[in-house]
DNA sequence: ATATAAATTGACCGGGTGGTCAAATTAAGC
DNA sequence: GCTTAATTTGACCACCCGGTCAATTTATAT
């Protein structure tokens, strides 16, 4: 049993929490463990004693923050299946805002690995999180395929990119907007349907 | 007359390509004057001379990539005014693959600063950057649409969104798989087809 | 209460950072 | 050739980094 599971819940939790806003407030190479020991009240051997390294404290948090958002992919896949393509759609989005507007922390960590693979290990991690994205939306597609809502000559691999682009720029674009807290420049209704509306007939 | 535009160009070049490399290989937190000064062979105390300090060399380079980026745009724009919206979209994506060819550095400098608002005065650049891919990609889309090539009704703000999603997504990942010199996963013909007929036609 | 084991601490290490400035070098004017 | 001005240099500063480990505190068992 490693010694941070020993810990007591609540410190575990204090733990997790200090690395959370220190990672989501920088980069992992600017974020700092002295900064991390300050927040959560521990002492500096003490976090080295429960995780060896930055980098493997890095990775608990990222295995966190991917289990999470896994999570809430998986559900509303499940909760959808017989659903037609356009309106799978628009669910995906809203739990996509959803996750973001109740972890927006993890939000920023994972957009952050998905756009600047900020992380120790980068092309492991970027790759992984590739082929995530690409069973996932490829599933959906291919259930759609399956129903004839779609063109039946449609390149997957193209399709996936598309819509994988669109999506997570929309829910980055909208993360980032909350986090400034200006006035919500997306109209969620709006774009969900703009969005789902571009996906099936284009711009024509 | 600022010192650093005194030196002879030579010297110039050699400070700006040293810069550039740096700031291509780190972000703006963990690239490091010292191995810029290494690099361009001259002292520390010289580099701190011809620019006051770390963000304002940043901003020098930033201005030389926009400026570089700037100008493959205006002239692809300029050069395909007449063309209809497809073949458009085709050599604007041409002209960013011949961008990310020629300049490498830059680009990833460009792209860190998109995606990751890697920059000492990231509100002021993402804005700039926004308003900047508004413009062009609004006046390429309104062409259409005066044009009676694309759908009159089309919500302008969300097109331009999702073009910029798409186009930038691309090139970026075109520009990944160069850089990890892996076997090009994009057939250059075959995507830009996909892209542009993504565009018109959506999935249907 | 005492001896032993486990957990926690924080001073310390080598190394890197952006930035400074007195001193040394080079260029210019006469 | 000599003097003055401009340029260049790199040792140095205060600060921060990830990581270590002897010493101390806390918990456990008898």
């Amino acid at each position: 049993m490693k010694p941070f599971e020993k810990l007591p819940i609540e410190k575990q939790a204090r733990i997790v929490n200090a690395s959370i806003l220190e990672f989501a407030e920088k980069d992992y190479e600017t974020a700092s463990m002295n900064k991390i020991v300050d927040k959560a009240g521990i002492s500096k051997g003490s976090l080295f004693n429960y995780f060896k390294s930055k980098s493997s404290l890095y990775n608990h948090i990222y295995q966190l923050a991917l289990g999470e958002v896994k999570a809430y992919l998986q559900k509303v896949r499940d909760e959808t299946a017989e659903l037609p393509f356009d309106v799978r759609m628009a669910k995906i989005v809203d739990s996509g805002i959803q996750f973001i507007t109740q972890h927006p922390r993890l939000a920023r960590i994972y957009f952050r690995l998905i756009y600047s693979g900020d992380s120790p290990h980068r092309k492991k991690v970027i790759s992984e999180l590739q082929s995530m994205s690409d069973k996932y939306l490829g599933g959906i597609i291919q259930d759609a395929m399956d129903r004839n809502e779609l063109n039946a000559q449609l390149d997957k691999t193209q399709a996936v990119f598309f819509l994988d682009s669109v999506l997570n720029r929309f829910l980055k674009d909208y993360h980032e907007t909350l986090e400034l807290g200006e006035n919500n420049r997306f109209n969620k209704e709006k774009w969900v349907k703009g969005i789902t509306e571009f996906f099936t007939k284009g711009f024509k």
